[in-house]
DNA sequence: ATGCCTACTATTGTATACAATCTAAGCAGC
DNA sequence: GCTGCTTAGATTGTATACAATAGTAGGCAT
């Protein structure tokens, strides 16, 4: 478990406390640590040869995120989003992202269009390829075609909750998706490009609504999975 | 300035740094701590009697929540949100309400009505009380009415999101708001709850956007504000 | 007198040390 | 042999100590 691979810099020479943010939460995106992990602050700290005060701070800000549960005295845990929690993030992105898409539709430029199909791109590229790489790479950017579109309305605040959202909702699909690949139809964001394209705003609008409801739908959310609380409690 | 009268607790026995952070929130929302004021970690923590580094996760945290700003090398100063950023703010509100009000509409039952009226019957009562205490109640159950709609929809995710817009629209208004008083029309909270009692889903959201256009109309949002840059450099 | 340079003070950034709490293993007793 | 207690280890919580940066004041030269 120690031996959890970070991306590159975790060797460097110069390393913040929003280093250890960023790379433990990507990290956590791309389900390098699964759910539950115990985040120990001197195994964190000595990955990154850092003292525990800049991993206590990097472990609050993840907490605020949602990320990472920090239990008083026990240390801190990679999140397990209970099937309540789940509900709620999804409830919100429903609630949410059809809001965001109808602004962004109305401020979208050419340039911007061009971005999104260059992330289309990426996307099938990734799709196409083999190895648990490109699945990785595969789920960063599944979610990052919903926050460049956040990105788009120009809204930090905006983005800064879609950041969470979205990185929450990795977490839920890594505990309950089924079917493990293609977690995000590309072919369904390459409709609501086309949409924004063409400037029909309602219509970008129910696609996402309708895309949403496709990533819950992949979503096992019975309250009885498979011995779910009891591996919770002697979860490592 | 580092006579900052914060509530009570302030010399109580045990202190941790949530109620630290919750005493610091508590306070610039209520504008007894004026935008641009420095949180110099010494002072704070003396007024607590509790080390640096309890402060220092407080501040950490209220960063997070866009009331604090923490300058690298420089300290931490209550936030001053820029035009922009509190254009941002009340685009977000304007965003997300009306979905959340039209949520709450749905889930609402005769006993959170009932709390939503004794909400009202505060507020009023606060209106019509003299004296500067009052006046920061005041603030404070303005600001908790939208909270209260939120909290009804039991989405512990969208009242986290509500929780910051609403703390960081009360800096705004302090900045921005022309009219000190009545920074919420109370007689709009009481139409909105109307609203809902009669189980009017798309008039109480009409309502709410309006009310928020209402609050956002006496702002000030020129960008040619009475020397509001000079005023921030030289700002304790 | 003004402008620049240098040294000092104060504050933040980071690491380490100590205290408190939890976890787990070992031992005694039933 | 199993249950419950006691003790030892490990981990987190908090405070303090040290390092680095920035702001300030004073002096010197022009």
């Amino acid at each position: 478990m120690t031996s959890a691979n970070f991306t590159a810099a975790e060797n460097a020479i110069d390393i913040g406390a929003q280093q250890i943010r960023d790379a433990l939460r990507e990290a956590i995106v791309e389900r390098r640590l699964a759910p539950g992990t115990k985040l120990s602050e001197n195994d964190v700290g000595s990955l990154f040869n850092v003292s525990r005060t800049l991993v206590r701070a990097a472990l609050q800000a993840l907490a605020y995120e949602g990320l990472v549960n920090v239990e008083k005295n026990r240390g801190a845990f990679v999140a397990h989003p209970s099937v309540a929690e789940a509900q709620q993030i999804f409830a919100t992105r429903r609630l949410i992202e059809p809001s965001v898409i109808r602004d962004a539709a109305r401020h979208i430029q050419k340039a911007e269009i061009k971005d999104l199909r260059e992330l289309l791109a990426q996307e099938e590229r990734l799709t196409n390829q083999r190895g648990a790489t490109a699945r990785r790479a595969e789920i960063k950017a599944s979610g990052d075609f919903h926050l460049a579109i956040a990105a788009i309305t120009g809204n930090a605040i905006l983005k800064r909750f879609m950041d969470e959202l979205i990185a929450r909702s990795s977490l839920v699909i890594a505990l309950y998706g089924q079917s493990v690949i293609s977690s995000c139809g590309h072919n369904e964001h390459q409709e609501i490009v086309d949409a924004l394209e063409k400037n029909d705003v309602d219509g970008a609008c129910a696609l996402m609504l309708k895309h949403i409801d496709h990533i819950e739908a992949d979503l096992d959310l019975r309250t009885t999975k498979k011995g779910g609380d009891l591996r919770d409690a002697l979860q490592l």
